[in-house]
DNA sequence: ACTTAGAAACATACCAGATGGTATCTTTCA
DNA sequence: TGAAAGATACCATCTGGTATGTTTCTAAGT
């Protein structure tokens, strides 16, 4: 008879885990090591329960970025309600959202240059980014507010690689007051 | 007898092509669709020829890193060679570098990414960059200059993904004046 | 409350194709 | 003539995907 499935049956949290696990063993071992069979075994399901919560390899990434896209953009939202002054709001939430996702020993940042490394997941964040920006247009659109989030891009860029960033305090403090307008605005 | 080869040999163009056409092919379709035999016949040459130049695939992929990392050092440094103003003089040339990069089409730019996406890879980036910073640290340390080099990776990032940056010119000019001292520096 | 059909949630078995790598042969160069 | 350059043939392994089985949940019907 074989020794069939035994568990209980929790659909919800073993697509989590699918998604997890896709996530870290893309993070230790590289995108390449992300395979039906790999992602599966880690999740203690097989390959054929693997494919039925995902249709295929392809869906399964997709669903991995898609989600921590929407995780951004809900840590995002939840800075910005936490801030009452309108001007460069998203832009300070950019910054320090970035900041902390670097933070965590950058298990989210190593999975998001995974997904700039893929074409069309990269026109996704493509996509994703222009509609922040410009669905803020009307209070993040000065040079000086752009400069800083793309510092914040820079310095997650250098976090993921571990690098450190000189005088980094002094720098945090100049970009947060750039996006506090405290700084002569340009 | 068979159909075998009497092209004249030309080892150093071979392994020249190898190396670019891995590269377009990692460029073009992701680094999971450069596999020894792809790589090989872009080249006109067969997985045989291939395995002769680098003895593992991986033994390519590296290359093809080193070679980049390379190109781009000597980019740097030629910038520098130009420019007689000591202070400010790496950041200066990392910026107009970086921007070069993404400019044509971003087809350098898009294998620097992979290159990130990988752990080994990503590290020996981390040592080039850390290294760079810490040669000339005695003209590039200020906090202003590190903010220069950081949004310069933001901008390149945006380049990437083809993200248009609002105001790019105004943003450009700020951060060259930044880089020369023009600006009151903090 | 008890049954029961049917869908959902998995497991098992299997496959056609691709992949990296090896072994070996042939041609060209120095 | 020996070494480099490249071709050819071959293989063990792994890959994503399909087909189909088995178990568990769910909800209607009574």
């Amino acid at each position: 008879m074989g020794t069939a499935h035994h568990r209980r049956k929790r659909p919800a949290e073993i697509r989590r885990a699918l998604l997890d696990n896709a996530m870290q063993i893309a993070v230790d071992q590289g995108l390449g090591a992300v395979t039906v069979q790999a992602v599966a075994a880690a999740s203690g399901v097989t390959k054929g329960g693997l494919l039925h919560h995902f249709p295929s390899k392809q869906a399964l990434i997709d669903a991995v970025f898609l989600d921590l896209l929407d995780r951004f953009s809900e840590d995002l939202e939840e800075r910005m309600r936490d801030d009452p002054v309108a001007p460069g709001r998203m832009t300070r939430a950019y910054l320090s959202s970035v900041l902390d996702l670097g933070a965590d020993g950058g298990p989210t940042a190593a999975l998001s240059i995974l997904m700039l490394a893929d074409a069309p997941l990269r026109q996704r964040w493509a996509d994703w980014t222009e509609a922040l920006v410009s669905r803020h247009r009307a209070t993040d659109d000065s040079v000086d507010l752009t400069l800083v989030r793309l510092a914040a891009d820079g310095i997650w860029l250098s976090d993921l690689g571990a690098v450190p960033v000189p005088q980094r305090e002094k720098l945090l403090a100049r970009l947060q007051s750039m996006a506090s307008g405290t700084h002569e605005g340009g």
